[in-house]
DNA sequence: AGAGCTTTTGCGCATATGCGCAAAAGCCTA
DNA sequence: TAGGCTTTTGCGCATATGCGCAAAAGCTCT
């Protein structure tokens, strides 16, 4: 697990992107916050979330009701690499050619 | 098109991982130069390139007889990390754990 | 225990993705 | 034009992925 291919499908889908990019905040997350901001049901997101803590992006914790997300720390800093450029991509469907 | 989900999308297939890792070397490559080198049959790896190449990530060009790919030029600078950042990622089933 | 939260999970379904195979399409040389 | 390259593409198939729905699982508080 943990490999570049497993990483990168992880944030190849929108609400997974968006996703790690409220977790990017370093701060933590309840998934129906995540569900709200980002306009999802509570199993959809509480899959893609579950995708990313697969992935190794993502931990949680359970606190009371609430299960709160928040970036994986310690990630290696090619990972880091990664997803720190993964969000530095124009959002939406910007065109992007040269 | 050209949106982030489908750079990474692009990215995220083991044997496009690798096509990209040979393109970044800024030569060309013909198809099936590409498909000995990473051991796939020609129309499993023409395929895959087509898929780099709607993703903006590789041009191809016709010469006789051969279809040589080549990393995209002049790519915007946020797509141009993510693919370095990419390639940066250990190769194979590496464990990437903290 | 019971009510009311949040979150996960099982199920089925629709679509997407990756693949092999074989035919077609380009291209070059004889 | 015919033969032999390289590459693309149509087809069918198997699997993966994403989704909604509803049930289950945790948790808190009374």
């Amino acid at each position: 697990m943990f490999t570049a291919v497993e990483i990168l499908s992880a944030l190849a889908e929108p609400t997974r992107l968006a996703a790690a990019r409220l977790l990017w905040d370093g701060q933590e997350h309840c998934v129906c916050e995540l569900m709200q901001r980002l306009g999802a049901t509570q199993s959809r997101m509480s899959r893609h979330m579950s995708v990313l803590k697969a992935a190794g992006l993502a931990v949680d914790r359970r606190d009371a009701q609430w299960v709160r997300y928040r970036r994986a720390p310690n990630l290696p800093p090619s990972v880091e690499a990664v997803v720190t450029a993964a969000l530095g991509l124009p959002i939406g469907r910007d065109r992007m050619a040269a």
